[in-house]
DNA sequence: AAGAATTTGTTCGTATGTATG
DNA sequence: CCATACATACGAACAAATTCT
């Protein structure tokens, strides 16, 4: 990494156009190819000052190239802690229990989910390609809470899920829940259990937000699922979800039948 | 801004605690407060340097707080140009109307179908993620069929399909499918019925193929869906495909039962 | 349980390189 | 060629979170 260094020596006579790529970049290279080879999913990499005494530049500079890492997914960091590498791709099984963090403990992940926000709705806000789900009970009643949560599976984010749920069913949601698991909550707390009705698929470039909390780059290509809950073997409609999740995290999957 | 550099002062006496944001993202939200406010889509900020000595801040934490601007897509950067505020996002338009839905069960199913391209492929060629899924047998004859289609609804391309196809249980797929449905034409010629073991589901840009068939914007947002087939009873894995298709064309959905 | 050590986070400063007009 | 503005890189210090002793 030195001789990109000695491209700042003041040597008149050198015509040297070397046209390298920065160093930050080259160290960000450096970084995934050792990861690749003698790191394992949740290892913690070298300290940032010793990765800079290693490659012969300021700690800064590793700091920005393991910036790069975190913008690929290759890692995650905590303040005190360290940065760590990052299980490869999960594959997460879409079935009708629409139950994430249970199903993500099961396969042996580490699970969680934070609310990121949370606000009562009047009806005529929600998009129209939620209220149509809701019946019209609920819609005279005119309002719905929006609650949005981060999920989490080994300290990546993965998934920005804006849940609309029917008040009329759940009527203090908005302030009993309190993170976790929603649908065990709601499970608990109102005797219902949900069960999943459908699901559309589609597709959307990550905004701003999305950007900033599944900390991924604006515009990288997200899975976004609209999933319909209702109360199990009732026809009614309680929540509504759409999720956006980074693909390069999380793989959904159906499986059909025969298993 | 300047209170907040106000807690780094050693005055003792004063058990501030104000657990303020990193400056950086207090300039990030007055940034973002006067690029609403007083800036059209088109003008340039303020340079680094003024911002700095505005804020009474290092010309390195404007930097940042721009960063945060530009990852929320606000602003655009350009080398020894300045900084300039971006037009208003253009959201990306779902058309409600004109959209298909379908399920996936009927996935593979369509009558529409021309050949974008075919052609046979060392088994060592394959994409990995394709490759998993079949077995050992088709993996020493060493081949698959790669096929590649493009699917229409009323006329509009919706849908770029890459079908690998085990040429073990397909002897001639390659040359003598021709267009309409695959699954059918298997059927009537090879007497296989297939079904759909799984689905991976996931989200891409559009690369320069992609846009140019399916008629939509380069690094637009695409649903890929992986399907993995194989004969009905069976274990025998025939068919892989890959499909991207336009969200804004065609709505998968997923029903559970009860239907 | 308290404190030391470690590690990442933030902020300042300074210097030089590179692209634009 | 020059002035300007962003890009990269070095150094130093302290803050905040976590872990270890």
């Amino acid at each position: 990494m030195n001789d990109a260094m000695s491209k700042r020596n003041t040597c008149l006579d050198k015509p040297v156009k070397l046209a390298e790529k920065p160093i930050y970049l080259q160290v960000a290279y450096q970084l995934e190819l050792d990861i690749k080879l003698s790191l394992k999913p949740g290892d913690l990499l070298d300290s940032e000052m010793n990765l800079a005494e290693r490659f012969g530049v300021n700690r800064h500079t590793v700091r920005r190239s393991i910036e790069q890492l975190v913008q690929a997914g290759i890692v995650v960091k905590q303040q005190g802690r360290g940065t760590q590498v990052v299980s490869n791709q999960i594959e997460y099984l879409l079935n009708p229990s629409g139950k994430f963090t249970k199903n993500l403990n099961e396969l042996g992940k580490t699970a969680h989910a934070i609310i990121v926000d949370k606000r009562i709705l009047d009806f005529k806000n929600v998009p129209i390609k939620v209220q149509r789900y809701f019946d019209e009970k609920t819609h005279d009643q005119g309002y719905l809470a929006e609650v949005v949560t981060l999920r989490f599976m080994e300290n990546v984010p993965v998934c920005l899920i804006h849940h609309y749920l029917s008040l009329a069913h759940l009527p203090d949601i908005h302030t009993s829940y309190l993170g976790g698991s929603l649908h065990q909550h709601i499970s608990e707390r109102f005797s219902y259990a949900l069960e999943r009705q459908q699901i559309n698929i589609s597709a959307t470039l990550a905004d701003g937000t999305e950007s900033m909390h599944l900390k991924c780059a604006v515009k990288s290509p997200l899975v976004k699922l609209q999933s319909i809950n209702r109360i199990r073997g009732s026809r009614e409609v309680v929540e509504v979800s759409v999720s956006h999740s980074r693909p390069d995290r999380l793989q959904y999957q159906i499986d059909f039948k025969g298993e």
